[in-house]
DNA sequence: ACCTGTCAAGTCTGG
DNA sequence: CCAGACTTGACAGGT
């Protein structure tokens, strides 16, 4: 099984390149002049762009292809006060240059749209910028140009003391969204409500692809491994041009289990991968982990030392 | 250069 | 019904 390896949305390696830089809307409503203040947010939004390619050059030297954008690449965007702006035309060019780069170097990206937008909502306001956001994320991939092998990654939401009766809206919601906008969206287990189970029972309905995350599983279960749910996972995906994915992250502390440490415990992922490597050809791991790449480049020196894993490139195994 | 309180968005808990 | 916690990188305002 090849395992290749990925990171989410910035380095603790390359200084001062990030790519969620902002504007407070605190600070917007101060500037008199509105066209000036758009204009900054748009050069705000350029300049997280450009670390964003900086960062994929970086990927691109230590061999790295899979990676996570920051979903705060346009500060403030949907924001009440700046209804009718299309920083789009703006930043058509530099969305362009960045897809360009993640094809040329045959790169897996994708997005995680924050925990605001809830499809399982009760509440029509909130749908309503729910299914704004994932147009958004949407409208960003397809600037880059990238077909939909570019996803975004969702959880189902909140569960408002009646998990079936929210699952149930998920559904209903998930199925009114537009063809494109639903085409492009995975399914994560979250580490509070929604377990695995519940959520690939989700996904085989909704013939979704579901991303497994091993720590969220590790904290929120329903009593079975995730080794055993791993087949109905898999298959999740077997419509999709690219290998299944999953997260990867480990507690915090005893005190704090739900927490991400700043590395990965490399057992704890042996646990998962070693069992499933025999029937699984290629997986794709998302390490979140809080010294983000670092972290990854330190998984890579664990597994370097242990039977059976081979290493193919600075973040490709093979076990 | 460094420190601290605050920040668009949602949900859940507890008072 | 409302305040605060949750979680997190970065701003904003201060020294």
């Amino acid at each position: 099984m090849i395992v290749r390896f990925g990171y989410v949305a910035m380095s603790v390696i390359v200084k001062n390149a990030s790519p969620s830089k902002t504007m407070t809307a605190t600070s917007f409503k101060k500037i008199e002049d509105r066209e000036a203040a758009i204009r900054k947010l748009e050069r705000i939004a350029e300049e997280n762009l450009q670390n964003t390619l900086r960062l994929l050059y970086h990927n691109r030297a230590h061999d790295i292809s899979l990676y996570r954008f920051s979903s705060k690449l346009i500060p403030l965007i949907g924001h009440e006060m700046l209804k009718g702006w299309d920083p789009f035309p703006f930043l058509n060019e530099k969305f362009k240059e960045v897809g360009d780069y993640v094809k040329l170097h045959k790169m897996r990206v994708s997005f995680h749209p924050d925990h605001f937008t809830v499809l399982s909502t009760p509440r029509a306001e909130v749908l309503k910028n729910s299914i704004l956001d994932l147009q958004k994320h949407l409208s960003m991939l397809e600037a880059m140009g990238l077909d939909e092998r570019a996803k975004y990654n969702i959880h189902i939401g909140g569960s408002y003391a009646n998990k079936p009766k929210s699952i149930e809206r998920f559904i209903k919601n998930f199925k009114g969204l537009e063809e494109n906008v639903k085409r492009r969206i995975t399914l994560e287990n979250d580490d509070k409500t929604f377990t695995a189970k519940e959520t690939l029972e989700t996904c085989e309905q909704l013939s979704v692809p579901m991303v497994l995350d091993i720590h969220h599983h590790w904290v929120n279960n329903d009593g079975e491994e995730a080794v055993e749910l791993w087949p109905r996972v898999k298959n999740t995906w077997s419509e999709q041009d690219i290998p299944p994915k999953i997260h990867v992250s480990s507690p915090k502390s005893e005190k704090d289990p739900r927490g991400h440490s700043d590395y990965v415990d490399p057992q704890f992922l042996l646990g998962f991968l070693r069992p499933i490597a025999n029937k699984t050809g290629q997986i794709d791991v998302m390490i979140e982990a809080k010294k983000k790449d670092d972290a990854l480049f330190q998984l890579m020196r664990d597994l370097k030392e242990e039977d059976g894993v081979k290493v193919i490139n600075q973040s490709t195994i093979e076990i």
